[in-house]
RNA sequence: UUCGGUAUGGUGUAAUUGGCAGCACAACGGAUUCUGGUUCCGUUAGUCCUGGUUCAAGUCCAGGUACCGAAACCA
């Protein structure tokens, strides 16, 4: 951020400002914008380019304006601009100004007008397929509608009764006046506005006429003092469209500036994939948790540090990248270890009983709420002779460099006591469904007056003071690392991972969890980080969420020591 | 076949603009550990290809190859 710390590396569009500013251009302001369209929910590729935006902004002393781009009114509802806006706060921006590209209608009209005055616009009446028809293709040059050498008086004239709605949709259409032979397709007579009878979400029934994305984009950045606009690939080719409206109007120039959008493995990125995720209810929303919008990541417990640490560390550039999504894990991992209190809760429980234990005695044992933050203190936690156990931390016989659970050998069951099973309940099935066990009065507190180690220790909850919980373990959505890359002759619905939610409902809490409130985040010893869900969940009737599992060395190991003899 | 882009370890991203190819994640190995977590140390591995210029090329030049995007009255 400063000069005193070790030389940082800018990516390419941060260089480009850097010059700008210290060039003078534009008085050396720096002003970003956001630009979404309110048709969708927010998703981590969006995040990426709000940080960069916003933290362009931040870092050069700049501005950063947030413009819904809200030229379609079939597509756009106030739902998802509340929503957008809501997201944008919690990743930790906030925008300097706010617009709506339909606050802009009036003077785009107006410079739409002083367009067509200098004959640099026409209005055109071809119907859309044989627009089409006439715009050609790569190889051939379009040719001229019949329409385009209108006399100024009358595009003038048409154009008022356009806006005047005196047109049905689709009749006519206004266009620039560019180049129907140009080799970049985009600058054969690009349409400007269309005639749609439809109702806005802002303006209303005001307007019957809608501008195009390419019309409005630029003179939008234009009006608003954007010195740098920023945005993804596909754009590329616009570029020259989006100077030559400027140049055309002679209004101040923002620069635009393609990157690359964001690809993440495991996922699906695009719009129309997630909607149709929702609408064919193979996910539970656009908040579901393993879904990549920001809602859903919201409601999986990612925080908004994880996330822009994220988006800081892929860096910027022009190469279409597929980013690993165990980079995002790690960045998760990495804030949720530093913040989350730690508790005991036994997923899929098995009793363990303490055949030595006093009746009825109840050890309140100190655990510790993290151990990577002293200042954090500890808390007290139930032990007694019935004791619920992670089922998977039995096994019998025991596999090789097994530390946990098995007959004879002894763990430690954490801040408690050490323990050694010496005999199992099966029922008929032969399940094991109860260990019998004895401990070490000695290593109240987990450790032993000798000194003596053990090299397992596990999880546990004292059976009668559990309290119960739906635990939800969420796993990437997609089996495949790339969802995208569809054999011919497949559905990339077909690569959906079918293990993404596994539910536990008889999950087991520590009692302290009883007061956690929704959206309270806790790492579950040794098995990951837990949000507890405010969608389903309430107080008495609590669900966790899965936010990501802590790494697992065991199961590496053991798939390593291969299917056992 | 047109136009516009992009190529650096498994993944992503740097290289003072011609001067020892660095960082992070992943993988692997080890140390520490009351979480098989964390932390710490280490290892493997890279400049798309072919030529050229130069004392010196990831960087400059020439020619290839591969991949991405573009022909909506969507954004």
């Amino acid at each position: 951020m400063n000069a005193n710390e070790p030389k940082e590396h800018q990516d390419f569009i941060r260089q480009a400002v850097q010059r700008d500013r210290d060039a003078g251009k534009h008085g050396g302001r720096v002003h970003t914008r956001f630009p979404p369209e309110p048709n969708g929910y927010l998703h981590i590729g969006h995040a990426k380019s709000i940080c960069l935006n916003f933290g362009i902004a931040r870092q050069f002393g700049g501005k950063c304006n947030l413009r819904f781009d809200d030229t379609n009114p079939l597509a756009e509802e106030q739902e998802y601009v509340d929503a957008i806006m809501d997201d944008i706060r919690w990743l930790g921006f906030q925008w300097d100004e706010l617009h709506f590209a339909s606050d802009w209608f009036d003077r785009l009209w107006d410079d739409c007008v002083r367009l067509v005055k200098s004959g640099k616009a026409y209005v055109d009446q071809l119907d859309p397929r044989k627009l089409r028809e006439l715009r050609g293709d790569w190889f051939q040059p379009g040719a001229d509608s019949p329409y385009r050498d209108r006399p100024v008086e009358a595009n003038l004239e048409l154009l008022e009764r356009m806006r005047k709605g005196e047109f049905a949709d689709g009749e006519y259409v206004v266009r620039a006046k560019i180049d129907m032979a140009h080799p970049n397709t985009n600058l054969r007579d690009p349409a400007m506005y269309r005639i749609r009878h439809a109702r806005h979400h802002r303006t209303g029934d005001r307007w019957c006429v809608y501008p195009m994305y390419d019309w409005a984009h630029g003179q939008n950045d234009s009006y608003e003092g954007i010195t740098h606009s920023i945005c993804t690939l596909e754009f590329e080719d616009h570029r020259p469209l989006y100077e030559w409206f400027i140049e055309s109007l002679g209004i101040h120039a923002p620069q635009q500036i393609e990157f690359a959008r964001l690809n993440l493995t495991y996922t699906v990125l695009s719009k129309r994939k997630l909607l149709q995720l929702v609408k064919e209810k193979l996910v539970d929303g656009w908040d579901d948790p393993r879904m990549p919008t920001i809602r859903g990541m919201r409601r999986r417990g990612v925080t908004p540090e994880a996330l822009r640490a994220f988006c800081e560390h892929i860096g910027i550039s022009k190469f279409n990248s597929v980013h690993e999504i165990e980079l995002l894990e790690h960045f998760l991992r990495d804030d949720l270890n530093r913040i989350c209190k730690r508790r005991l809760a036994v997923l899929d429980p098995i009793e363990l009983v303490l055949t030595d234990w006093p009746t009825g005695k109840v050890d309140l044992v100190d655990a510790l709420e993290n151990p990577e933050d002293p200042s954090a203190g500890s808390r007290q936690v139930p032990f007694t002779g019935r004791l619920l156990v992670e089922r998977d931390d039995f096994r019998d016989p025991a596999p090789k460099k097994w530390f946990r659970l098995a007959i004879g050998q002894e763990v430690r069951l954490r801040y408690g006591y050490f323990v050694t099973v010496h005999s199992i309940e099966r029922d008929a099935q032969g399940n094991v469904v109860r260990l019998l066990a004895t401990h070490d009065p000695r290593t109240r507190g987990g450790n032993s007056p000798e000194g003596k180690k053990v090299k397992g220790t596990i999880h546990w909850v004292a059976q009668e003071h559990a309290i119960d919980a739906e635990v939800r373990l969420y796993d990437r959505l997609f089996a495949v690392a790339d969802p995208n890359d569809v054999p011919a002759g497949k559905d990339w619905k077909e690569f959906l991972n079918p293990n993404s939610l596994a539910t536990r409902t008889v999950s087991k809490l520590e009692p302290s969890l009883a007061q956690a409130k929704p959206g309270e985040r806790f790492q579950f010893e040794r098995l990951g980080y837990f949000i507890a869900d405010d969608r389903d969940g309430r107080p008495g009737a609590l669900v966790f969420n899965r936010t990501v599992a802590l790494k697992d060395s065991w199961s590496k190991l053991e798939k390593k020591l291969g299917p056992e003899e």
